[in-house]
DNA sequence: AAATGGTTTATCCAAATGGATTGACCAGAT
DNA sequence: ATCTGGTCAATCCATTTGGATAAACCATTT
């Protein structure tokens, strides 16, 4: 192991706990324990470096959305047993990787002035829509429709991430596996009814 | 109108254009014409600044979520139709206001490290919640009970800003307001039924 | 007209930042 | 042993940053 990847677990550090904008490359070199001209030398700039270490703060965070998703294919349990028990373990690693979770919202905003990070979070969105869909479904991947991944799976990434900016920001408030399920529920049924409700 | 306010200005139009970090103090008085030592005169330093012009920041997005929930509101539609015409004119609003959209959320990223800004954050929280669902049940913030604010309210209020991650991310493949009604009837219905879809 | 108090601007400054340079180091090939 | 290509660390550098200082400005009061 030398600088370059010691460089690059101090930089995915950096990014979950002080974020990409505020991170310098002697905060990097710090965390790295190695001198900051390393920087230059193996990734030509912070902004590059930072890029490369964004894409494990990615596979970290297909993990832990994989463990979630895990949690949800009991075959015992209903299916809204399954779905609150894929929240359940969600919320969980809303706590436990807090800083990772943080750092994919942080991606978000830093997509929108560095296009190799654009690319990359667009990739990350596509493959969780088909993925959700197809796990909450049931269905393989291959057999899913593209309607209905656009449909149900944008859903679920966007409650997704919608719920994860709830917990990290204000998680005494934030609804719990069985309040989301009933949300969506009553909310579904509002629309449903043709009469007002 | 003194610098005062041209520096507020400077810094509502920065904390759009360029985001909390990568605003200067420098940029700001160039926004507002006016020199930079002037910050610190009105209001002691960049942050304090940054942080009232996000106060301004919140009214504005105040009123885009207003003009969305009023496109809900047709008293002949049916609900799904309501529900369709609000994400219509927020989808709209997400392409017509897209930098101040993209400041609520980097806000989000920026309450994490300034605590004034997650009050704010938060507070902009619970209104939305008790907001979403008295609109959308068409029930009086009065008679709503804190439990159907806690789900409808933060389902929508996750929709919300999830699927403006998408639209402002990938505006190619985010959901269109059928897709999201689609969407939610399905994931419900399939929450809802005991043996398997 | 002179003085006053609030405001604005022109500079200054120390610290931080990203990056470049330069010479040391070191294992393996000659 | 020495040469070589790659790695590393110490140091330097120009620029940018947020903030402070102090002098000018200006309307109002005396």
């Amino acid at each position: 192991m030398g600088n370059r990847e010691d460089l690059l677990a101090g930089a995915l550090a950096c990014l979950k706990d002080r974020g990409w904008a505020r991170t310098t490359v002697r905060d990097i070199a710090t965390a790295a324990g190695v001198n900051h001209a390393a920087i230059g030398y193996h990734f030509g700039s912070r902004d590059a470096l930072l890029t490369e270490a964004f894409m494990l703060a990615m596979e970290e965070w297909g993990d832990e959305v994989e463990k979630a998703t895990a949690a949800g294919v009991d075959p015992d349990a209903s299916p809204r047993e399954r779905y609150e028990a894929f929240w359940r373990e969600a919320i969980a690693s809303f706590g436990r990787s807090r800083e990772l979770w943080l750092a994919t919202i942080e991606a978000g905003v830093q997509a929108e002035h560095t296009p190799k990070i654009k690319e990359l979070v667009q990739m990350g969105m596509q493959m969780s829509r088909t993925g959700f869909a197809s796990k909450l479904l049931g269905v393989p991947e291959e057999t899913l429709d593209g309607q209905t991944a656009r449909t149900v799976g944008s859903i679920q990434l966007a409650l997704m991430s919608g719920l994860l900016m709830q917990w990290l920001i204000d998680p005494e408030n934030a609804p719990s596996e069985q309040d989301i399920a009933d949300g969506l529920v009553a909310l579904a049924a509002h629309i449903t009814n043709s009469p007002r409700a």
